[in-house]
DNA sequence: TGTACATCAGTGAACGCGCGTTCACTGATGTAC
DNA sequence: TGTACATCAGTGAACGCGCGTTCACTGATGTAC
């Protein structure tokens, strides 16, 4: 909690919190993982943070730009941690592309409240021009990966890159809605999310031609 | 609505409404295809029913009760259009196997309140074991429709049927989430979701030696 | 260094609202005889 | 065929609650001079 002020001393707040923003960020997303999406209000938001009911308008419009600066955060977090995983393809492409799957599943488990409200909030795509660009940067390191991946192949069997992201992007992202979720919506499976997700990415690259698992 | 008595005449109600439970149902398909699985209440879905809002608690234990018999229906209807769509494999393996990915989103799209309430409801699966059984059984016919694919392969080549269902229901429940929902959350896509659906499936069947599209 | 003042980020009380749920009740229906 | 009665599926009024939002306000902070 950012209770107390910055700097020195970390005295009792006064009349002003200091960090209120940030601070019911912070309760969103407790809240958000303790009750989903539905489950968060404004006025508890609040609460949590210490502050009057009427404090969170200083800083949010309403509930669902709170909400909606979670997903943005949450996008940005998701950016950064498959961009990590890629590495820029090091050691080898094929290791880091591995490495972004087993991110993605990471990410929807370790932050269920930010992959909630992303995902499953309910907000409208049109309505935050912000949030879309958010997810287009976090989508772009998957593209980056599926073009350095299919970069040596001889090109007229170089598959289009935009596609085969989509592809993994989907499959990355049902195998995580449905089996590796971090809530009580999650289904049981006979494997690991991960071992699903690899084999699938193996045996679709193999498709494309890509590694020759196969003969 | 099913507003009036069964039978002939169809007659102006009285006291008893004489469908309630199913026009309940309805209300509630309405109201979460309107605004979302949060935007529904008990207390709205009785009065689109047109009872007072003590009239539910006969029928329905709570607003969850009645979610989770809404995703229920969901889940055998989905079961239904999948195991129409995929008609015995007929004429084809092949060709069903096709229509069968093409029923999974034309679900999501032609039916987003079911599809919210079975995915995006925060239902807990440990809590509603009859909702686990009905998903899986629609799971099922994937699962029998992936069986079929391979019947012909050698065994030795051949896949486990479970794993490959798993991957095809993950990315077809993926691109239906992202890319094919009925509702604002949906994203652009710069193909369609069939299309895309069908690519990949292609790949990896190929990649699992099936129809062996690429030399 | 001190002071006046503008601005900022809170307070707290109040509002109307709709929700979930309960209660004793009652009209309608079905059935035993 | 009629009647008494049990059961069922509704009513409608009431409750406490928490929410979102607004309002005039005020304490704290920063800055110009």
């Amino acid at each position: 909690m950012s209770w107390h002020r910055q700097g020195p001393g970390g005295g009792r707040r006064g009349y002003h919190h200091g960090n209120l923003r940030e601070a019911l960020v912070e309760a969103a997303l407790s809240l958000i993982g303790a009750k989903g999406p539905a489950g968060f209000t404004f006025a508890e938001a609040a609460r949590q943070a210490g502050v009057s009911p009427a404090a969170p308008y200083r800083h949010f419009r309403d509930r669902d730009a709170l909400m909606a600066d979670v997903a943005r955060r949450g996008f940005e977090r998701f950016e950064q941690q498959l961009s990590a995983a890629w590495n820029e393809g090091q050691p080898s492409a094929p290791d880091a592309f591995k490495r972004v799957g087993k991110a993605y599943l990471a990410f929807a488990r370790g932050e269920p409240a930010y992959f909630a409200a992303m995902f499953e909030a309910g907000l409208s795509i049109a309505e935050h021009r912000e949030l879309q660009q958010a997810g287009d940067r976090a989508f772009n390191v998957l593209r980056i990966a599926c073009e350095a991946l299919i970069a040596n192949m001889p090109e007229a069997k170089r598959p289009p890159a935009m596609m085969m992201a989509l592809h993994i992007w989907s499959l990355s992202h049902g195998i995580a809605s449905l089996f590796a979720r971090g809530d009580a919506a999650r289904r049981a499976l006979p494997m690991s999310p991960e071992d699903l997700l690899e084999a699938g990415t193996l045996v679709y690259l193999d498709g494309l031609g890509i590694r020759g698992k196969r003969g």
